[in-house]
DNA sequence: GGCTAAATGCAACACTATTGCAATTAGCTA
DNA sequence: TAGCTAATTGCAATAGTGTTGCATTTAGCC
């Protein structure tokens, strides 16, 4: 919920604006990535307006605070919809809807951290993007 | 090797012009991930001149034939360096020196398609990059 | 050497992202 | 509730990234 995310933002120190509150609510809304300027329109069609600098501002902002990630994939963000990611970010993204599932699994984050182990490489970090057909798509895919 | 790139490049009917070597010559030479713009400012070093236009068709044609990758972490683009990458992408990336290993791995490929089944989604294609540190850089670490 | 389709270079343009600074505002205090 | 101040936003300018159409050049063929 936007009012949680609200509260971490204030919890850190810093203000609850107005643009942030509507930037929160369109990343609330949507499970797909959104770009600064995706943002921007989905505003604008609703008479709000808000510079295209202030939105990169602010995600840059909800991405150091965990409550946004930018899906590489795409280069767009989604909201943070898993609340400890432990290091590790796991994304689902639909090639047919582009909707994205965020989720984490320590087992396969500790055989992932073994495997790059036995090629001399010390991972500290994971980011995976999975590319595939969600339960929905999959279903309509099969008639 | 650049030879056989070019090789394979003939060999589906495309023309193994000056460009392309220039190209396949600067990813063969560097583990790094390269934009388009740092490949023309490599070759503008040497006095070698593309037009950047040029490079992103280039790398268009190299990726479309596998022989190169984008890595979406830096937006960069790398040599391919394995045969057969079976649908499946991964990249370690070294946080301090950027260098990139390229990887591949069944067993870990069919363990992370059956999870994602268990969240109802249907994987053909997956794409990883570990952040981490590359044995050199690990080392160096350890003093 | 000449021919032709493929590839390159160029110019123009559209989109994406960043910076510095002036104006505004959230949240504090009285 | 009004006023204060640092944080935040908007604006203007600019830099960087990526794309398109078309004229020119070139690789690979005869």
């Amino acid at each position: 919920m936007v009012r949680d995310s609200i509260r971490i933002l204030q919890a850190q120190g810093h203000k609850a604006t107005r643009p942030r509150k509507l930037v929160l609510e369109v990343l609330e809304e949507t499970e797909k990535p959104l770009s600064p300027y995706d943002i921007q329109g989905i505003l604008r069609a609703r008479g709000k307006y808000l510079n295209h600098v202030t939105i990169y501002r602010i995600l840059d902002l909800l991405c150091s605070l965990n409550l946004a990630h930018k899906v590489l994939s795409s280069g767009g963000f989604v909201k943070c919809s898993l609340d400890d990611i432990e290091g590790c970010h796991r994304f689902m993204v639909c090639q047919h809807c582009g909707a994205i599932q965020e989720f984490a699994d320590k087992g396969l984050c500790q055989e992932e951290n073994e495997f790059a182990r036995n090629l001399g490489f010390h991972t500290e970090y994971h980011l995976s993007e999975f590319s595939g057909l969600c339960s929905r798509c999959y279903r309509k895919w099969l008639h």
